[in-house]
DNA sequence: GATGGACATATTTTT
DNA sequence: TATGTCCATC
């Protein structure tokens, strides 16, 4: 290919495409006859390369190479000449995906990768069509995109507006069902009766239609507008869908099963056409449920888009055969799939571990000399992962990494444009990009603190609502009347001249310029400057690198353009460190070693997922645990403590019936360190897993029983005699309490629950009402009778 | 406008 | 337990 010439490629007129059969394209084939980009693909991966035409849906496991398919699929249709790079439509899910995609792409193709206009996430290509056409949709070409906590002050004056009490009805959870709806593909006309009364004694649909009004007349869309606003773009302007459809000659999506029904229903109008939809994904990787994402979209892919060609790719490139089975056998428990057996050509390797502690401590304490070990036999510690069900497991596994002294990095934490010094900065940007973003000019007009409190604001708004004006421009009516105080009054006509300044300013100066100099005037900067908090120092820093990110871009304009839809920090740190994060954010890394804690009843599966969604729940959690097991490629280790404190209070858990779910020759129990915390003995060793069984219920029985012995020599060893276990024929056998000294109404003291009454005896089972934990069934072994 | 106490609240998170 | 949010108070 000759990547040096510019080519007809049509970008806005459609007249020039290359008829498959047309001497260009012929010529272009001809260049690169053996296609070598297709070697070394399996033969899976290169039927869904070639199966260039009508729908397709590749299922890929995890590790099979799905991105080599996806980016060689792309390479393949630009080399054959069967359409231009402007013509793929090519949508992932994030960001980091997108820019992953084009660099591959161009290392396969070359710089004809750049002319890949329309390769990105939903949003940012939402965003670029409904620019376009912007005034069909009431909007002008310039509008903001608002962020979660723009939107939410938004609800928040929308439910007050309605004389409805925000206490009571939180905008949060206002929030949540517009979010709701519009993942759905539904406008505030569309939202089922039933629904729209839901919230606020019936108002809530009412409050969403109000809510997109005011988006409206702000000239501001939310994410979900980006779909939804292309959606009635669409549908009230043929023509123009007409145009996209001609347009995309072939269309990709990344990760198909979380996409939500507007993501599908978006996908659905422009493939109408043409039908070359190709989208990729794992049922089994589904695990945004909770977000919208439609797993059905997947499931029913052959019935939405008759006779598609339906591709599976099982062969697996990352893990050894005892993870992979693990995780195969594990998944398989779900009903809900399509079904795709993983395989894998790579040695047995390591089985899966699973490791039983006393608590969450000790859990931590085990990886963490775990992680030691492994660092001393030089593994990579940026091989290492720990993956956590919630974040609230991080703390413990962060103190005790601390303790070690081992380096680690928590992915995924709060975004960078999230951070409030970053919104706020941005907040005078916007107002300076643009007097009439209210919700912008209310955010920072008194940050810093210079005396323009509620009251002030409730003035303007009066005149801005009255006037049916930006609050901007009430602010300099109302500076000129008497209403305020002569102080307020003061201060304000200051910003209003500051703001002018400043908007001049960018006439001439560039933006980050213009930044600088607005956050250093504003007194912003002197805010955080004078702010003697510990994160004070951090935030400064932050704005600095936001001041210093700007330069890349063009304009002021451009640049805010990116920050709403992308920003992300650029963490270029190379020291080698464990990582740990949450399940969620490590779909789609790989770590040669993956800890995977917390695997008990309640924690994962997580109790809420399965009050709310029940059996969909379940095996969304299922997934999850799927998706941990399969990240690693040599050793994957789970492990699950008796005890672990929620919310502040002691619970005694059950492991997870996950751990029953995988197939036993796949995975050994893992023997407890021989400094089992109190210098070990053979029974210590033996302690926690001598049963020859860990199903269930023996399994569970078998966890009992260690409860019992193993906690009795916990809280004895602590007054210095130790309980041994008995052990007959490898299973631990509770010592007997004979007869058991606890009778109801006795008060007894538990190791970690504290003092409470006898409510039940059931064997060695109490109900022991604590004073302090509630209600709680107790194994005899836990408590001590009291006086 | 800073401080402190009462009070609720407590998954997963991208755009 | 621990954290954040709201309100009262100085």
């Amino acid at each position: 290919m000759n990547q040096s010439d510019p080519r007809p490629d049509p970008q806005d007129s459609l007249a020039h495409e290359p008829a498959s059969g047309s001497l260009s394209a012929r010529a272009r084939a001809a260049v690169a006859p053996q296609s070598p980009y297709l070697n070394g693909l399996n033969p899976e991966q290169r039927a869904a390369v070639e199966a260039t035409e009508g729908p397709v849906l590749v299922l890929a496991g995890a590790g099979t190479g799905k991105t080599r398919v996806l980016t060689t699929r792309i390479a393949h249709l630009i080399a054959t000449g069967k359409a231009y790079p402007s013509q793929i439509l090519s949508v992932t899910f994030t960001n980091k995906a997108a820019r992953e995609m084009r660099e591959r792409i161009t290392a396969v193709i070359g710089p004809v990768a750049e002319g890949m206009q329309w390769l990105g996430t939903f949003h940012s290509i939402g965003t670029k069509i409904l620019r376009r056409h912007a005034e069909l949709v009431g909007l002008r070409s310039d509008f903001t995109i608002l962020g979660t906590d723009d939107q939410l002050r938004l609800m928040k004056q929308v439910i007050e507006a309605e004389g409805i009490d925000e206490k009571r009805w939180p905008a949060r959870q206002l929030a949540g069902h517009i979010d709701g709806w519009k993942n759905r593909g539904l406008g505030p006309d569309q939202v089922p009766a039933g629904e729209a009364g839901a919230f606020a004694n019936g108002k809530g649909g009412r409050l969403y239609r109000a809510y997109q009004e005011r988006l409206k007349t702000l000239n501001a869309v939310d994410f979900g507008d980006l779909l939804l606003e292309c959606l009635r773009l669409w549908r009230e302007h043929p023509d123009i869908l007409e145009q996209y459809q001609n347009r995309f000659r072939y269309m990709l999506v990344d990760e198909y099963q979380d996409t939500n029904v507007a993501q599908y229903l978006w996908l659905r109008l422009l493939a109408q056409a043409r039908k070359n939809l190709c989208c990729v994904g794992d049922d089994d990787q589904s695990i945004y449920g909770w977000r919208g994402a439609e797993v059905d979209n997947i499931l029913r892919f052959e019935h939405d888009f008759p006779g598609a060609t339906v591709v599976r790719l099982e062969r697996n490139y990352r893990s050894t055969g005892h993870i992979l089975s693990a995780a195969s056998g594990l998944i398989a428990k779900n009903q809900g799939r399509l079904g795709k057996t993983l395989r894998t050509e790579d040695e047995l390797g390591e089985k899966v571990t699973i490791t039983g502690a006393w608590d969450s401590e000790e859990e931590a304490r085990l990886i963490g000399e775990e992680i030691e070990a492994l660092h001393a036999k030089k593994h990579s510690l940026s091989e290492i992962a720990i993956l956590v069900r919630i974040s609230a497991q991080m703390r413990e596994i962060e103190d005790r990494l601390v303790t070690l002294g081992v380096p680690y990095r928590v992915i995924g934490g709060p975004r960078f444009y999230e951070r409030a010094e970053i919104r706020d900065a941005l907040a005078y940007l916007r107002v300076v990009n643009q007097p009439a973003d209210d919700l912008a000019f209310e955010r920072i007009v008194n940050t810093p603190k210079r005396g323009l409190g509620d009251a002030t604001i409730q003035v303007l708004h009066n005149h801005a609502r009255a006037a049916r004006v930006p609050l901007m421009e009430a602010a300099r009516f109302i500076v000129e009347t008497d209403e305020l105080k002569p102080k307020p009054r003061a201060t304000l006509r200051d910003l209003l001249i500051s703001f002018g300044r400043w908007a001049k300013l960018s006439e001439t100066l560039s933006q980050s310029e213009v930044a600088q100099t607005v956050l250093e005037e504003s007194g912003y900067t002197d805010m955080w400057q004078k702010d003697k908090s510990a994160d004070a120092a951090g935030r400064l820093e932050n704005l600095k690198e936001l001041v210093r990110s700007m330069e890349e871009f063009p304009d002021l304009q451009s640049f805010l353009e990116h920050v709403s839809l992308v920003m992300e920090a650029n963490e270029s740190d190379t020291t080698e460190r464990v990582s740990l994060m949450t399940l969620h954010a490590a779909k789609g890394l790989e770590f040669d070693t993956v800890f995977l804690p917390g695997w008990e009843e309640g924690l994962f599966p997580n109790q809420r997922a399965l009050d709310e969604s029940g059996r969909a729940g379940l095996e969304e959690e299922r997934r999850l645990a799927h998706v941990g097991i399969t990240r690693a490629r040599r050793r994957a280790k789970i492990y699950f403590a008796s005890n672990r404190r929620i919310h502040g209070l002691w619970n005694s858990t059950v492991p997870s019936r996950f751990v029953d779910d995988l197939p036993e020759s796949n995975v050994e129990i893992a023997e407890a360190p021989a400094n089992f915390s109190h210098g070990g003995s053979r029974f210590d060793r033996m302690q926690p897993f001598s049963g020859s069984s860990y199903q269930t219920p023996g399994w569970q029985r078998a966890q009992a029983h260690r409860a019992a012995t193993d906690d009795g020599g916990y809280s004895a060893r602590r007054s210095g005699e130790r309980r041994g276990p008995m052990l007959i024929e490898g299973e631990l056998v509770a010592k007997s309490t004979g007869g058991s000294g606890f009778t109801l109404g006795g008060r007894v003291l538990h190791t970690k629950f504290g003092p409470g009454t006898i409510e039940a005896v059931d064997g060695n089972k109490l109900t022991v009402e604590f004073d302090k934990a509630g209600r709680k069934m107790v194994l005899d072994s836990f408590v001590e009778a009291m006086g």
